[in-house]
DNA sequence: ACAAATTATCACCTTATCATGATGAAGACA
DNA sequence: TGTCTTCATCATGATAAGGTGATAATTTGT
């Protein structure tokens, strides 16, 4: 469902979100924590600042940190950079136009679900995420 | 989603089960109309016969049918030896143990979307697929 | 028997994704 | 100032997905 990378991306912000409250947070820590090669993770928290989803600091001390709130951040802004997530509400065979006048096949009874899925990128927050990790079912 | 190679061949099954009542189907018509490239198609539909999805002739007026009726073909039969569909189930997080108890941070969140991915592809049959075409919204 | 048509298969090529190792740039602190 | 730490970046390699072209194998029909 995810790429790799975006897996990556979303969870070394969930692990920003859980431990950087009060510190800065290293590239090192979380490869070595979350087991993600380090210069792979490196480029991928680098995009992520230039999304504007991380600042990162520089020199003795520095790491990251999340550039919003949050109960603001959505899962979305995490994972599109990498691999198109618009994916979720493509047609599910491809087809370049495909809508309920146009629609193929799979049109009709697909499009419930990917807009479940696309919903679900949406409208979940990186706060809501880490909530239900902290009770879990 | 779906990998290409996974929508090839949904779409190829969808033109047999279409097309194919009464006569056999070959490689070069559907890679002609589906705008597939033809020896990849090949590839794919002979994949799809050792799966048991789809019977093949060989020689002059050979092609292709479907090896199961349309109302009990599922696109999970499909679409599952292209790719892990497994996939839908799968952690989010990419954990390799993810369940209701050991939760992951996304878990409860994502498995209720999951779920109806994997239903999708489950439950849905070729033919309900035919239908939904016949009857546009 | 022979030729034509069609599936089956082999060998390779191209591209994107994932990953590694080395080096550069910026900041903290003695 | 110098040195250490950390992020930033570059060059390269490994692997898998997607795709191509040629050839073998099988059947039909004459």
């Amino acid at each position: 469902m995810l790429s790799q990378t975006a897996e990556y991306a979303l969870r070394a912000v969930l692990y920003v979100a859980e431990h950087g409250d009060d510190r800065l947070v290293q590239v090192s820590e979380m490869a070595r924590v979350l087991r993600i090669p380090r210069n792979y993770l490196s480029k991928i928290v680098h995009a992520l600042v230039r999304e504007g989803v991380l600042l990162s600091t520089r020199g003795k001390s520095g790491g990251f940190r999340l550039a919003v709130v949050p109960d603001r951040l959505y899962v979305v802004q995490v994972v599109a950079p990498f691999g198109s997530l618009g994916e979720a509400r493509h047609c599910l065979l491809g087809r370049p136009h495909c809508s309920d006048r146009a629609a193929c096949a799979a049109h009709t009874r697909w499009k419930n679900v990917a807009e479940r899925v696309a919903e679900f990128f949406r409208e979940t927050t990186i706060a809501e995420l880490l909530e239900s990790a902290a009770t879990p079912a």
